[in-house]
DNA sequence: TCTCCGATTAGAC
DNA sequence: CTAACGGTCTAATCGGAGA
C-alpha cells in the first residue's frame, strides 16, 4: 500500500500587520521607527523592525517606553481596527483565490492548503507577490505537513532573509529538520508559552526537537493532552483539522478600559450599555441568543496604592434572548446592584453566555413570543449597517462622556469612510 | 463514587 | 502637571458540591 499524500499547508501571515497597514497610506514612515498600540493607548501590540532593534518588547506598557522613544524618534499610532479589518479582508479575498481550501486563522493569518498542487516555491512567490502588488502588504509563507510544522516554517521564513519570504519545511531531508529543530528554541513552537516553557526545561526539554522526540507517556502524564498533540504535529501527523467556517461564538464579552477616572454610576450605565449593543449585534449577527448576563466593574489593579474593588454578578435568564433592550435593563440592574461609591473604577465589561442559535429557541408555556421586539432589532441592526456603528443607540448611550478610551494619535480610516479622507 | 459546575490556568494574537 | 499597563476567545484541568 501507498503512503499516503503528504499533506500541504501554508501558513501565509502579514509582516507586523498593523504597522504595515500604517504604512501603506503613509509611505514617508517606510523607515521610520514605529509601533501602534493597544485600546487607550496602553500597550505596545505591533512593532516595526526599526522598533523591535531597539529593543521595544511586544505588550510593553507604552508610558515604559517613552524615554527610549524620545531619544530615538519612534512614533506610535493609536490602533485603528476598522483599517485592519479591512486591509485583512483584502489580504484574505486574494488569498482564497489561489487555494478553495483556507481557514482564516486571525486578522493576519491564513492556512491555505496546497496538499497535491505543483511547484510550491514558485506557487508561494506568487502568493506573496500578488498580496503585495494588489494591498501593499507584506507577508511570509511557511509549508508544512500540519499546522504546526506551517507555523514553524514561517517562524523560519520571517527570520531568515536568504529565504525571502518562503519556507517548505516539507522539501527537507530527516537530517535538514533535525538541524532545523534542534536549532529552535522550545518556546518558538506553536502552542508553548512562558510556563510551559519553564516546566519543560526542568524536564530536560529546551528545542523543538527534544519535545518531538520526548517519552510520550511521561509528557503526556506531565503535560496533558494539548502538549502531546503538539508532539504529534512535530512528528508530521495531524491532530488540528483545516476549520475552513468560523464556527459561532460560545462567548461574547465587550469591556473597556476607561480613558479617564470613573467614580459615578451614570457614567458606568453609559459605558454598559455602548458594550450591550456591541454585543447584542454580535450575537444577532450570529443568528444567537444567550441565556446567561454577566456584568463586571474593577478597579485599577496596577494601583496598588488605592482600593480594590473587582465585583462580577451573573443572571441566568428564564429563556435566552439577543434584544438590546432587554439585555441593558438586565445589565443595568447588576451594575446598580454592585455599584459602591468611593472606588474609582478604571474598566467594566458585560459576558454574554450560554449562547445557542435561535433557531432552538425553546417555547416558553407563560410568555409570548415577542415578534416586535425582534423587528426594532432587524430595523436597529439595518440602519446601523448603512449608516455606521452607533447611528441609533438606546437612550442610555452616549450621555455621559469621560469613560471613552483613548486614542490620541489614530489614523484616518482611509479605507472605510469617504469623510477621512482629506482630499476628497 | 460519579458527575457536574465554576473557577483557574495557559495559550494565541 | 501627573499619571500613565488590551481585549476576546478557547480548551483543559482541578476541586468541591451534589446526586
Amino acid at each position: 500500500m501507498l503512503p499516503p499524500t503528504q499533506q500541504a499547508l501554508a501558513l501565509v501571515d502579514c509582516n507586523n500587520f498593523y504597522v504595515s497597514c500604517e504604512r501603506i497610506f503613509r509611505p514617508d514612515l517606510a523607515r521610520v521607527p514605529m509601533v501602534v498600540l493597544s485600546n487607550n493607548d496602553g500597550c505596545v501590540v505591533s512593532r516595526s523592525n526599526e522598533a523591535k532593534a531597539l529593543g521595544i518588547k511586544m505588550g510593553q506598557p507604552w508610558f515604559e517606553c517613552k524615554a527610549l522613544a524620545e531619544e530615538h524618534g519612534i512614533l506610535a499610532m493609536s490602533s485603528n481596527y476598522a483599517l485592519y479589518a479591512d486591509m485583512s479582508n483584502r489580504v484574505m479575498s486574494i488569498l482564497r483565490d489561489f487555494a478553495p481550501q483556507c481557514e482564516v486563522y486571525s486578522i493576519d493569518e491564513c492556512f491555505v492548503d496546497l496538499t497535491g498542487l505543483p511547484r510550491l516555491r514558485e506557487l508561494s512567490y506568487a502568493m506573496r507577490e500578488r498580496v503585495g502588488l494588489w494591498t501593499g502588504m507584506p507577508v511570509c509563507v511557511g509549508i508544512g505537513p500540519t499546522k504546526t510544522l506551517a507555523k514553524l516554517a514561517n517562524h523560519v521564513a520571517k527570520k531568515h532573509p536568504r529565504s525571502k519570504g518562503v519556507f517548505n519545511y516539507n522539501a527537507l531531508t530527516a537530517e535538514q529538520k533535525k538541524q532545523l529543530l534542534s536549532r529552535l528554541p522550545v518556546e518558538e513552537v506553536w502552542g508553548v508559552g512562558r510556563k510551559l516553557t519553564q516546566r519543560l526545561a526542568q524536564r530536560g526539554v529546551h528545542t523543538a526537537f527534544d519535545l518531538r522526540e520526548a517519552h510520550l507517556p511521561t509528557l503526556r502524564a506531565e503535560f496533558g493532552v494539548v502538549m502531546e498533540k503538539t508532539q504529534r504535529e512535530l512528528q508530521e501527523i495531524p491532530c488540528m483539522p483545516l476549520d475552513q467556517v468560523p464556527a459561532d461564538k460560545k462567548q461574547i464579552i465587550s469591556s473597556r478600559s476607561f480613558g479617564g477616572k470613573v467614580t459615578e454610576l451614570p457614567v458606568l450605565q453609559d459605558a454598559l450599555s455602548t458594550f450591550v449593543a456591541n454585543a447584542c449585534a454580535k450575537l444577532r449577527a450570529q443568528n444567537s441568543h444567550a441565556a446567561v448576563i454577566q456584568v463586571f466593574l474593577q478597579t485599577n489593579r496596577f494601583r496598588k496604592d488605592l482600593p480594590q474593588y473587582m465585583p462580577s454578578l451573573a443572571v441566568p435568564l428564564p429563556y435566552p434572548t439577543n434584544d438590546s433592550l432587554e439585555v441593558n435593563r438586565w445589565v443595568a440592574y447588576l451594575c446598580e446592584r454592585m455599584f459602591k461609591p468611593d472606588y474609582t473604577y478604571k474598566k467594566a465589561g458585560i459576558v454574554l453566555s450560554e449562547i445557542s442559535p435561535v433557531t432552538q429557541r425553546q417555547g416558553d408555556l407563560l410568555e409570548a413570543d415577542k415578534p416586535d421586539q425582534h423587528k426594532l432589532m432587524q430595523a436597529l441592526d439595518q440602519l446601523n449597517a448603512r449608516y455606521g456603528r452607533g447611528a441609533v443607540k438606546v437612550s442610555t448611550q452616549g450621555a455621559y462622556a469621560g469613560w471613552q478610551m483613548k486614542q490620541e494619535r489614530k489614523s484616518p480610516n482611509y479605507t472605510t469612510s469617504w469623510a477621512d479622507l482629506p482630499w476628497v
